[in-house]
DNA sequence: GATCACCAG
DNA sequence: TAAACCCTGGTGATCA
């Protein structure tokens, strides 16, 4: 008979963790119980490792118990900067002991011992009695358990088992020596001081060629030590790093309150199950227990769905023949619809290589077509597949069938990458834009967490099957029994998501934005990014070369007058030369106590003309203004250009920003200077080709509009209507006159309505005081009432609702409406109330993205690319012989973009120029 | 990796 | 009580 098996649960480092990984959800008795709940679906993933032929005889959980231990006796400032537990969390504490008892597991917690101190000395018990042991934890510390061969580790989050060479992995040494290695590197979070300046790194080599802290600090003391900043630390902290050392040790003598065989594991009886389940309406959990009880739904994630089986990686079909690949495609032809995805030797669409596609049909009927597979030095031997123009002809006429649904998850790459095979995809649903459109606020969208949450399925790892670091390599280097499992699963699993969100579309009043904003924006985006931008290298390496010869001069002067040459980059250096050195009056700020020395603080020092640091910090302002456009802009765009187009193609998120927004990176181009005449100049660096002029349409102040319409504020409607200037009108209602002074504070009331007003912000932005920035606020909700009737009436639903609806029905989620905490919740507050203005605009230009190319074209426009969107801007390249007409075209669709479907009360402005730059276009 | 600072709408 | 510090984003440098 095979041996007692052991299965130790670390609960409380499960708690922490699936805090920090889960949404706050809220069940129905308006309790947090999103920890919770992330605890009890590990539990019931442990229950499947029942059936597994090792599995466990006998487990128990193991808990913190809230008070100081024996290291703190040692140490009194052993986890003495760990910050309380989240206000949300606290209540949850003893949930999970009721979640434990649910699963009739013994629950198991000791004065004055941590739980790793329990663990390691249970575990030493069950070891003394020739069993073995599964620790069901992702610590470090307990790694060090491990030296028994009979002993290994369990993480539920990525069903991932960890043995002694995952410490090695990790840490550079074996288990037997972890204890060493962590003492020298120490822990910021628990407070063990360690050596400074080693890390992981240093600490194992140390502790490789010494044995052990002793010897390393014994060596250290010898002559034969390499001199320098490292020897002068071990030598100094020799004795932080004996207390360290003590630290770390885990004590397995504790005294057993629970003798080892009350641990046995009878079974899990339902009824305290399910009623656990019942009270905090766990319905998905409900579901699989066999029968979905009808309690209300407190959160649409967890709608109960026909259970699909588990992912069977094995099942995975490895396409290499083209009669295999014709049957796949006959059978998605048959079905009309068919899950996509495909893989390349690269992230940046643009730039990499298709390698493969799978393809999903339902659920476990998924395949593999490797196209790109062999031919490096890691794989030399090239895999049997089939010829890539004859998979590639096949796949061409699936993906174009009007007939076939494609389905992707975030569909924009693999439209890029397939567009460059000369490959279209339509019809098509993006998983990811659904999840979006469903659930923006609530989580992120990524494929591995929708899985995670949505199927409770722990996807494969990107860098499990490719590797980290200098050893990882290229898709397409991987062989081809991994790649299947990995690139077909990634098709499965979105085949699965898109099964659920098309049922919850509508039913949730979702498919109106998905199917008229969102959806037919994909493939624009896809275009817009592959087009690229043209970018001026010369130009960019012009201004690179100007700016330094300036910072160096200034370097100089600055440094001159510190009397010190210092990192000026370095905001703690440059707080304490102002601030101590200079005498420099001002306040500390942050919690890691440095001085801050943003450029308010330094505009506020630089006016003060007899201050001793007034020509510092007018300097150093210089100095921040021309590094940062040399780093960010003139240096880092030019390494963006791409060697075969010559131009910039940045990457779109279409769920990047909670409102609804784009957003862009690798580069931004969304945050290209403007404001500034010098940072303007990087403009004149975006380019058009010969013959062509870049033309750039700005929607006219169209928050302020949308503000004016939704609020309902009649004297801005007709101020909008009769195309007045907005701010000089709110400086005369406010002000009772219109000057320079006047409308400047106009403006940035009108811009602070939009963003949630708070009087400490207002105060901060003009200047004045609290009382007297109420006292405009008070005026302002008094000549127009509309908005403060919007302010209110949109905190009333989102409270109520949870979420915030724009114009065109787009949701966003705000989870933290109902925080505990005074900031969060006024943060959140502050959100929704700019949300459904900010998101409506994005709407807005997002269907004259839409709409944009159909109407060029239909005016006889070929030449004409739109090529970049900044939130309420389009920039296009126009064919000189166009201009005239696409000015006209473009002009009339983003005027038009709400109609018919929102029918606003004022006019949308759209103002034009035309250059041969961006800058020249503005 | 966290923090600060700063670019855009 | 004291603090609050206007929304949405992304990137680069420094420092532990």
């Amino acid at each position: 008979m095979a041996a007692n098996h052991l299965y130790l649960v670390d609960g409380s480092g499960y708690i922490f963790r699936a805090y920090h990984r889960l949404p706050p959800l809220t069940n129905k008795h308006g309790e947090p119980v999103g920890a919770v709940y992330g605890y009890t679906t590990m539990l019931w993933k442990l229950a499947d490792e029942l059936h597994r032929a090792d599995g466990p005889t006998h487990m128990a959980v193991i808990l913190d118990k809230s008070s100081s231990t024996f290291r703190n006796a040692m140490y009194d400032q052993y986890k003495a900067h760990r910050p309380p537990p989240p206000e949300d969390l606290v209540p949850q504490f003893p949930m999970i002991r009721d979640a434990t008892r649910a699963f009739s597991l013994p629950c198991i917690e000791e004065e004055g011992w941590e739980a790793d101190d329990l663990i390691a000395s249970y575990t030493r018990a069950a070891l003394a009695q020739g069993w073995s042991v599964t620790i069901v934890s992702s610590d470090k510390d307990l790694m060090q358990l491990m030296t028994d061969p009979s002993v290994d580790m369990l993480d539920t989050m990525n069903n991932r088992r960890l043995g002694p060479e995952a410490v090695v992995e990790k840490f550079g040494v074996g288990p037997d020596k972890l204890g060493d290695v962590l003492a020298l590197m120490g822990d910021s979070v628990d407070n063990v001081p360690g050596v400074p300046g080693v890390g992981p790194k240093t600490a194992a080599k140390l502790i490789l060629e010494h044995g052990d802290v002793e010897g390393v600090l014994a060596a250290a003391a010898s002559d034969t030590f390499k001199k320098g900043k490292l020897r002068d630390n071990l030598i100094e902290h020799a004795e932080a790093a004996r207390l360290s050392r003590k630290l770390v040790e885990l004590a397995c003598d504790v005294p057993l309150e629970h003798p080892l065989d009350e641990l046995v594991l009878q079974g899990i009886p339902e009824a305290p199950l399910r009623a656990f389940l019942e009270h905090h309406g766990f319905k998905t959990l409900l579901g699989r227990l066999g029968q979905v009880a009808d309690a209300p739904v407190e959160a649409p994630a967890s709608v109960p769905f026909a259970e699909d089986p588990p992912c069977d990686h094995d099942s995975y079909e490895t396409v290499t023949t083209v009669d295999s690949l014709d049957r796949w495609i006959a059978e998605a032809r048959a079905q009309g619809f068919v899950a996509i995805d495909t893989e390349t030797t690269g992230t940046d669409a643009t730039r990499a290589d298709l390698v493969g596609v799978s393809l999903a049909l339902g659920a476990n009927r998924a395949c593999y077509v490797p196209l790109g597979h062999g031919g490096s030095d890691l794989l030399s031997e090239v895999p049997v597949q089939i010829a890539r123009e004859d998979a590639l002809a096949r796949l061409k006429d699936l993906c174009e069938d009007p007939a076939v649904l494609k389905i992707g998850h975030n569909l924009k790459f693999d439209m890029i990458v397939l567009g460059e095979c000369g490959i279209a995809v339509a019809p098509h649903d993006d998983t990811i834009v659904m999840s979006f459109d469903l659930d923006a606020g609530l989580h992120g969208h990524g494929m591995d967490e929708l899985a995670a949450t949505h199927l409770s399925h722990s996807c494969i790892a990107y860098k499990d099957v490719v590797g980290t670091g200098k050893s990882q390599r290229g898709f397409h280097e991987i062989d081809l029994k991994s790649a299947t499992r990995y690139a077909a699963e990634d098709a499965d699993v979105t085949y699965r998501l898109w099964k659920r969100f098309k049922a919850r579309l509508p039913a949730e009043g979702s498919t109106r934005v998905y199917e008229m904003v969102d959806r037919p924006l994909v493939p624009v985006i896809a275009q817009m990014e592959r087009h690229g931008i043209k970018v001026d290298r010369e130009r960019l390496s012009g201004l690179s070369a100007e700016f330094s010869g300036q910072i160096a001069g200034l370097e100089t002067v600055i440094h001159g007058l510190a009397g010190a040459p210092f990192t000026i980059g370095s905001p703690k250096q440059l707080g304490d030369i102002l601030f101590e050195r200079m005498g420099v009056k001002g306040g500390r700020k942050g919690k890691s106590g440095v001085y801050s020395t943003d450029v308010t603080e330094l505009e506020r020092i630089a006016a003060d003309k007899d201050s001793a640091g007034a020509e510092i910090a007018a300097r150093v302002l210089d100095w921040r203004q021309l590094t940062k456009l040399k780093n960010t802009y003139t240096d880092a765009l030019q390494n963006e250009i791409n060697p075969k187009t010559g131009r910039v193609h940045t990457s779109y998120s279409l769920t990047g920003a909670q409102t609804g927004r784009l957003s862009s990176t690798e580069p931004n181009l969304q945050n290209i200077p403007i404001r500034t005449e010098i940072g303007r100049q990087i403009r004149d660096a975006f380019i058009a080709e010969p013959g062509h002029v870049i033309l750039a349409a700005d929607y006219s102040q169209i928050e302020l509009r949308l503000a004016a319409h939704m609020a309902d504020v009649p004297q801005l409607r007709e101020a909008f209507a009769r195309g007045d200037d907005i701010h000089s009108l709110t400086a005369q209602e406010l002000f009772g006159e219109v000057t320079r002074d006047t409308r400047a504070s106009a403006k940035t009331i009108n811009f602070a309505i939009l963003y949630g007003i708070s009087r400490w912000g207002l105060a901060g932005r003009l200047d004045i005081t609290a009382d007297e920035a109420q006292a405009m606020i008070d005026r302002y909700f008094e000549r127009f009432p509309g908005i403060n009737r919007y302010i209110a009436e949109t905190l009333t639903q989102v409270r109520e609702r949870g979420f915030t609806q724009t114009l065109f029905g787009r949701k966003t989620h705000f989870a933290r409406i109902k925080s505990k905490v005074q900031h969060e919740r006024q943060g959140a507050e502050r959100a929704a109330i700019n949300a459904p203005i900010q998101g409506t605009s994005a709407d807005i230009i997002k269907r004259a993205m839409v709409r944009m190319t159909p109407a060029l074209r239909e005016a006889g426009l070929e030449g004409t690319r739109m090529l970049l969107q900044v939130h309420d801007e389009l920039v296009f390249e126009v064919p000189d012989a166009e201009v005239e007409r696409a000015r006209e075209v473009i002009g009339h669709v983003m005027a038009t973009a709400a109609e018919p479907a929102v029918k606003l009360t004022v006019p949308l402005g759209v103002e034009i120029g035309v250059g041969a730059s961006w800058g020249a276009a503005h």
